[in-house]
DNA sequence: TGTTGGCACTCGGTAGAATTGACTGCTAAC
DNA sequence: GTTAGCAGTCAATTCTACCGAGTGCCAACA
């Protein structure tokens, strides 16, 4: 799979002297297992490789020389660093969901119904009950999709609603409020104009508006106008931010806590970041990697979702650096696969 | 004003001996400040009554058995109960906002713009903002207003969506998955249909469907029901929640931080609760007082946001019990009567 | 040369004792 | 009713000693 490569091939040789590479192993398991530091003879009693704690202490000096371990103090063990995550993650092989939590994940996309936004938001929820972390789910953008209907409604002289409906089953809407007062049948005709100029285009699209002087072009211009002005700013990106009641459970000291929580009420920012990670073609960004300092004690875990086989939403979790990479990866994993199929299979929305 | 009041008058007496009244009040306010126990002394040389520790000691034991105060352990000062908080928000006198936060509030929205969701959503991060707590602002519920334009729109042959567009500029949609498939005529003719039998009316009236048993008779019937379904959930209600991660720099105690977020995640349960203290007519509830255990930790006040002469949304702010509520009160309700000027004065909109 | 057992050393964490200090409640005098 | 004084309580702090987990180093060994 092409999934967790690093960004850039790593400078120095990739592979570590095998013994080296499963004392590491042990190391990160043990970590995430105990949160605790890991010392040598734990890791010779762990590990299936017969030697002496003397060895592993040996090896695991050259392993913090090389940058995949860290020690917190003279006198204690082990911890890893991001890279010797990364390692970790790199040398993964990707695990299978509990049988418990597959017949969740079936039975909840069995039986999810309604609009886009609450299978989105209900997904959310799903993916950090799984996982016990927080789940940020993107919603598909609406970018590629033509316009099904526009229609402009009269709400008061000065004020009127402009609501386009995609093919994708979206909807936007947006205040028009033009500077003269427009009369009831100048609203329907700028309606009706509107009609025909949009539909079936995307919001890329350039259309031609018409010059002329009137009230009813000068509604469909200033319609059009705000209607494309919604691109440029990602603002029609749908984000559903779940169980970030996990954040207060998973990371210890209330200061970063508060750090974490208040980077998650900047919806445009986790929308950026997730599809940063996205962007480099790696679906899991440890620590430092994703150049993001508030978030350097955290891994995000990111799994694109495709409509029409292209990626267009993602699904994403948010834990420790110490998170259960093997579950929470194949949480994701799943999750994303169901739902791309459920949006790749519209058909079979609605039955059964 | 009508504000603050208990649901019920109080048992016994109402109002304390003076002096008491001066000391629980400067317990409180201490205890505010420094969230440690007061003691004696600290009450003696703070207060401006001029009488010894002693005195106040045994005031402390009388307010204490009376149950306005507690102490943590014996040889503690004293914290105030709920009650206590109770009597000294009872006895507030309402506070103004500094100037500086005037000036930021004033600013804010006269040069809030968009759509009502943005205001809110704004106006929540606003107020979370000027207290340091956590806010949450509840739109204005679409209950009575009306219907200006209903739409069918066709997607594919088996899935439609229909969009409402209301009086007061929302817009809901929702899935129409009839079980035959319907021709795009169909489709246009029972949004005209739609349109001739739901404009002007609202959620509540009941409307004459047609009987028929055509394919257009049964798309109209489906699309009023699943609209008219809307209303009994109060899923139709907006609420938009600012600053959660203030909840971490509030609370003390991982576990609280925890469960105080979790509740916050559930917005119908936020949303019902808020509504439940708007309906006692009482703008804040400490502690116990709103019957909802998890939330004991807590003390929560609410601003009714006024459309049209009648309560119809409000907004809240969520913190410890030993918060500041001179400062949190005067926020929330130059807030609510900002936000509704906002909303009844729909002219001044979109102007300056 | 790589591995191992042994040993001295480091240093965080803990347990217990002693101390401090911020309180109180009580009582007797004013 | 108020106050000063005093004895008592108890959490928090500080100090000490100590334990133990874990290291680094070294000498012996295969």
């Amino acid at each position: 799979m092409a999934r967790r490569t690093t960004k850039a091939p790593p400078p120095t040789s990739n592979d570590l002297d095998p013994r080296k590479a499963t004392i590491l192993q042990a190391v990160v398991v043990e970590h995430i297992d105990t949160a605790q530091p890991v010392g040598s003879s734990a890791v010779a009693a762990s590990a299936d490789l017969q030697v002496s704690p003397a060895t592993v202490r040996s090896e695991m000096v050259s392993l913090e020389r090389e940058g995949y371990l860290a020690q917190p103090h003279t006198s204690a063990g082990r911890v890893p660093t991001d890279k010797g995550y990364r390692f970790f993650v790199d040398h993964l092989k990707s695990g299978v969901l509990g049988a418990a939590q597959q017949q969740q994940v079936r039975e909840f996309f069995a039986s999810v119904r309604g609009e886009v936004e609450d299978v989105l938001e209900q997904t959310s929820t799903l993916l950090s009950e799984l996982t016990s972390y927080t789940s940020v789910v993107v919603g598909p953008s609406h970018a590629h999709t033509t316009i099904l209907s526009v229609q402009l409604v009269n709400l008061d002289p000065r004020h009127h609603l402009l609501v386009a409906v995609f093919s994708d089953g979206s909807v936007v809407k947006h205040s028009v409020t033009p500077t003269f007062e427009a009369t009831h049948v100048e609203v329907t005709e700028a309606s009706r104009q509107l009609n025909a100029l949009l539909i079936g285009t995307t919001l890329e699209s350039r259309v031609q508006v018409p010059s002329r002087h009137d009230h009813v072009a000068a509604l469909v211009r200033e319609s059009v106008s705000v209607l494309h002005a919604e691109q440029p700013t990602l603002d029609g990106e749908q984000v559903f931010i779940g169980g970030s009641s996990k954040v207060a459970q998973v990371f210890d000291g209330v200061e970063t806590v508060r750090q974490v929580l208040s980077i998650l009420e900047q919806e445009l920012l986790v929308v950026s970041l997730v599809q940063d990670i996205l962007d480099q073609g790696l679906s899991v960004a440890i620590g430092s990697e994703h150049g993001f300092e508030p978030l350097s004690a955290c891994a995000v875990i990111v799994a694109p979702v495709m409509v029409d086989g292209n990626p267009a939403g993602a699904v994403g979790l948010l834990g420790p650096t110490r998170m259960k990479y093997r579950e929470a990866l194949a949480a994701a994993e799943v999750v994303s696969a169901h739902l791309t199929r459920h949006f790749g299979g519209e058909d079979d929305r609605g039955q059964s």
